[in-house]
DNA sequence: TTGAAAGCGCTACCAA
DNA sequence: TTGGTAGCGCTTTCAA
């Protein structure tokens, strides 16, 4: 393979360039292709100010050259003096669920429009995972960090910002749905359709959105008039242990143990769509049926909640417009601009099929 | 900020390292404060051969001085000589759909293994997406790439391995269920059914697999002495044009076309499981209960098909060893070995309750 | 209007 | 057992 360098034998003495053209074209190459200095040819290029001062046929060679020989920059060594990457990387318990992908979908709308890639890493929840990877990231100059609902300790050196915020360290600026707000469309429709006997699902330890939840859980129910029953109650994935790894498992096992205590309630406010629809499937297992014996409604709004049977009504998480709503705000920090700690987005009561009044029993 | 670069004043002359430490240090930085040559450094650091000559003493300070200051190898710097990034791309057409997540969840999974990270660009069908972003990939230096359901033309001048192929260009590898066998799984168990009049779904025309599965639907449903009727078939996304996006929405649309042509048909054979339940959910809403008018098979297994009403019967496609299977071909290829141009990977049948043997009508 | 030279952080060749 | 120096591909003074 012909070798760039070559053709340069000694300072000042041009040689004309080669026929042969290496494997990736470099600007030298062009240079002396061109019987210019990289100088001139790096700054009518990276349109600098002093581009300017270049003669306009000059320019014209240039970009002429740029066509032909398919040249395009190093980003590489374009780094080296400019210590930029556009490139970010996003933090996930797991890239396959269903969640963190809607996240993804709305970054990396946002964010290819601004010409930036990302790199993602799943943790599975691995504590070591957690630790080392924000290191193993910084490594490849990444220029800030989207943590979706994971645990970041130490205060990073560059912009983070985390959606389904347990972070504890300073300076993350977070994006989260106003969880006060949706539970206060599920219990008010609930309490609309006649229910006084709530079941509720609290979410896993782990996750980020259980705590502002089930005080939005305490403190409307309290509101609203409704008690909420410790024998009502049952956080996933503590109870009994299952498994099976989706939240839906849980979901259809938290029924279960719910339904093993008491069938007094006539209403579950689960704690997300794929708990509800576990606890559904749960509850038509037992011979109840959804809405008629019992009312469902779950959080996010997944795909699928609008073809099961029945129909489930939902409290709608806007995904994509959170992730573009990280990816921006991120994106912001980076150009070294404030942004808000704290953005909430606001949920939306989608009423389907698997919530109806309720019938005394 | 302190400048590191400021402490070496002369060449040869040697200047204590301050006690200030640098934003990130660098080996220059490193070598400075033990009095050694970068070359030392380096070399005892990468490890290579030359360490064996370096004193034992040597290296023990070289190492503390890494601990203290934390010291990590820019890789930008090292990627100008080495050429490599130990990064890959991988495309899709939309990274939030479960298909796609899934593969990657697998593919993330090898890769991190192998001390790689990825960068995943969606082109969500938009020709020009796909037309540039090999490019722009490129331009990250990635190693190879990984296209899943995604068409690429020409070659390119790193190893590609395609999921889903679609790909027309040469020197891909390519990962594939085995379609035959998925068909024959599926027609072989309604077929024990007792079923005769069957009901097909075609896959959309921008699918990977809608080509070979329509072609062994033909066949195998020879091998059964099935026929294939016009009447009983539709593609999903040509007829009736929905705007909805989600396979199950075309699921839905293709089952009411079928049963605005007729009801003479006692099961179904979707394209796969998100047409499934979309299919399921229309029959419902036109009276025909599911499994006991008509059966359902989907191809794919999806977390939620053991949940809904009534669990799907389907032929499992281990997305998750497949995205391995891709990862660790083209880590293969990239490592110079020679691969497979094709590998095939078996699908499963697991029977739940969406199919029921076939009662006169 | 253009070019020489230094330097970004690291590796590697060749000396000492 | 260790160091000087060149160079990867590009940008950026400073000079001409």
């Amino acid at each position: 393979m012909y070798d760039v360098g070559m053709a340069a034998r000694k300072p000042g003495k041009k040689i004309h360039a080669q026929q042969d053209v290496p494997r990736r074209v470099t600007l030298k190459f062009l240079a002396e292709y061109l019987q210019l200095s990289t100088t001139t040819v790096s700054v009518v290029l990276s349109d600098s100010p002093l581009a300017m001062t270049i003669a306009q046929k000059t320019k014209e060679r240039i970009w002429a050259a740029v066509e032909k020989f398919q040249y395009r920059p190093n980003m590489f060594a374009q780094y080296l003096h400019s210590k930029r990457t556009f490139s970010v990387a996003v933090l996930v318990p797991d890239i396959g669920d269903e969640y963190s992908s809607s996240l993804i979908s709305g970054i990396e709308r946002r964010l290819s429009e601004a010409g930036y890639k990302y790199i993602v890493a799943s943790h599975r929840g691995a504590p070591k995972e957690i630790e080392t990877s924000p290191e193993t990231l910084m490594d490849r100059a990444v220029e800030g960090m989207i943590f979706i609902n994971t645990p970041l300790q130490k205060r990073l050196p560059i912009p983070v910002v985390a959606v389904s915020d347990i972070t504890t360290a300073p300076g993350v600026s977070r994006i989260v749905i106003d969880n006060d707000r949706a539970i206060w469309l599920g219990l008010s429709h609930l309490k609309q359709l006649g229910h006084k006997r709530i079941a509720f699902f609290k979410g896993p330890d782990h996750n980020g959105d259980t705590e502002m939840r089930w005080k939005a859980v305490l403190e409307n129910s309290e509101k609203f008039g409704l008690e909420v029953e410790r024998e009502l109650t049952v956080q996933l994935g503590t109870y009994p242990e299952v498994n099976e790894s989706t939240v839906s498992h849980h979901g259809y096992a938290a029924a279960m143990t719910l339904l093993k205590r008491t069938r007094s309630f006539t209403a579950l406010m689960a704690f997300n769509d794929g708990s509800a629809i576990g606890a559904i499937r749960a509850f038509q297992d037992a011979g109840l049926s959804v809405p008629n014996a019992v009312s469902v409604i779950g959080i996010d709004d997944v795909p699928l909640g609008e073809f099961i049977y029945p129909r489930l009504t939902t409290v709608r998480q806007p995904l994509e417009q959170m992730g573009q709503l990280a990816a921006s705000t991120l994106l912001d920090r980076i150009n070294g601009m404030t942004v808000l700690e704290e953005t909430k987005v606001l949920p939306e009561l989608i009423v389907r099929e698997s919530t109806a009044p309720q019938r005394y029993r």
